[in-house]
DNA sequence: TGAAATGTTGGGGCG
DNA sequence: ACGCCCCAACATTTC
């Protein structure tokens, strides 16, 4: 027997059923719910290897998810486009929902979904609920962009907070008759060599886990988050970056969990996810932002972007440990701790010379959290040609970082097990240690571990130079 | 969400 | 007792 025509959702980087506005309303209405995610082929950026990794498992998640509430996920691929209106004909949907997405090329590319579908007769309605603040409600007294973040987040904080996270919908009636991809065929998972075997081992895709953590991380940690948030060898942060960035978890739940567990919106961690909106916010307003610096001076800027300085820096071979093992946690783990993006983007930027858009591209392929917004805002706060963002002139210095903020090198010794065999004294600073100590420690620079790659004192001058001269000309 | 250079102050060693 | 130097500790400025 066939069904009645169903409300079609269409799933996007919202793979929740908690606190989901537009599968909620779908569920509302008393009619069968066809619940679909489109491999877009037509997608703005096609999404980087860890990404992809991340989304298989996250999709299993939401089928699983799905299943329970009684409308399983229907995958189909193509361009969103014609899945939507072949979809619409084959089922006689006359509704699709989706929440709505804010990047300007992907809201491009919703409009013509809209024309398209409207063209054909059917009602389309979009939702809220990727961001805690609408961009077009967020603006200075004339109506302007925020450009600032302090001001930004003040205007943010003075609004009602955010409304409560919608439920979970009770059981949906599903519709049957259609049949779409095996997740399989989509050949999101790495094949050989499998470089995503240790990612497991890190992270849970799906909206469960980011349940569990989100509750682990507001009930045990969020307490100590401002003491040990820089401390990545302490495991001080959240670790929820993939989960929002997917949409397993939305800003309201992060919000609201925290508040209930004693946060105050003013404090550190619900600023972090002012970060994230604003970053958000930003790349709405400015789409060029993904790929062209802010200040227009930058574009000019004198790159050396050396190919073998490049390849030292991608497999974590810069000689620099602290840079070293953040890039090689971020290979095998698929994952990297907000400060050390930091440093190595300084050091990549500053030390090296070589454009930012590479390494905004490095991120994009092998962080499981990708993020176009927060990746291109905080590659451009870090090399200092954002609007808001670190003056060029500040250059970390890798040495001071990592002793800093991996005391101990319990971090180093981790990702870094050629030299875990060094005192504290030295695993920051190996050319340093004397022969006898590097013996011991089987340590033999240029062999099995580089000596630095630049002399970040004289990396440091060169970079205020090319900085200088950027002023010059302007 | 920086680091280095430069300036200032004050205590202590020393002739 | 005094002036001088050194240097650590801290503050300010500069990149």
């Amino acid at each position: 027997m066939a069904s009645s025509p169903p409300i079609i959702v269409w799933f996007r980087r919202d793979l929740r059923v908690t606190d989901n506005p537009a599968l909620y309303e779908a569920s509302q209405r008393g009619r069968p719910v066809l619940p679909v995610y489109i491999l877009e082929e037509d997608a703005p950026r096609p999404l980087g290897g860890a990404a992809k990794w991340w989304l298989h498992h996250s999709l299993s998640a939401l089928k699983r998810e799905l299943v329970c509430l009684g409308a399983p996920l229907l995958l189909r691929r193509g361009r969103a486009a014609d899945v939507l209106a072949h979809l619409a004909s084959e089922s006689g949907a006359t509704d699709i929902l989706w929440n709505q997405r804010y990047d300007p090329r992907e809201m491009a590319l919703d409009q013509t979904v809209t024309k398209v579908l409207v063209g054909l007769g059917r009602r389309v309605e979009s939702f809220k609920g990727a961001l805690l603040f609408e961009p077009a409600e967020t603006t200075t007294q004339n109506g302007q962009p925020f450009q600032i973040f302090t001001a930004f987040w003040r205007q943010c904080l003075s609004k009602p907070e955010p409304s409560r996270p919608l439920p979970r919908p009770a059981k949906l009636q599903e519709y049957f008759g259609l049949s779409g991809d095996d997740l399989a065929e989509w050949r999101l998972l790495p094949k050989k060599p499998d470089w995503a075997a240790g990612f497991a081992t890190s992270w849970t895709p799906g909206e469960d886990s980011a349940d569990a953590r989100l509750t682990d991380f507001v009930e045990d940690r969020l307490a100590d988050y401002l003491s040990l948030r820089n401390r990545p060898d302490l495991d001080g942060t959240s670790r929820l970056s993939a989960h929002l960035a997917f949409g397993e978890l939305s800003p309201r739940q992060v919000w609201h969990a925290a508040r209930m567990n004693g946060a105050f919106p003013e404090d550190g961690f619900l600023r972090q996810l002012g970060w994230r909106e604003f970053s958000h916010h930003m790349l709405h307003q400015f789409p060029a932002m993904a790929t062209t610096p802010r200040r227009a001076r930058f574009q000019d800027f004198p790159w050396q972007d050396d190919e073998e300085l490049w390849r030292h820096f991608t497999l974590g071979q810069t000689g620099y440990p602290i840079v070293d093992a953040a890039m090689r946690a971020l290979w095998e783990t698929g994952w990297m701790h907000n400060r050390l993006r930091m440093v190595v983007g300084s050091f990549l930027v500053k030390d090296l010379l070589i454009p930012w858009q590479r390494g905004e591209q490095w991120f994009w392929d092998t962080l499981v959290d990708a993020d176009p917004a927060c990746n291109a805002c905080g590659w451009q706060w870090i090399s200092g040609c954002g609007i808001e963002s670190a003056p060029y002139f500040r250059i970390f210095n890798p040495l001071i970082q990592g002793e800093r903020f991996d005391p101990d090198g319990q971090y180093l010794r981790r990702w870094l097990p050629e030299l875990s065999g060094l005192p504290d004294r030295f695993i920051h600073r190996p050319w340093e240690a004397p022969p006898t100590i590097l013996k011991k420690a089987g340590v033999q620079l240029g062999r099995t571990y580089p000596p630095p790659i630049v002399e970040h004192a004289k990396a440091r001058d060169r970079a205020l130079e090319a900085f200088a001269r950027l002023r010059l000309v302007h």
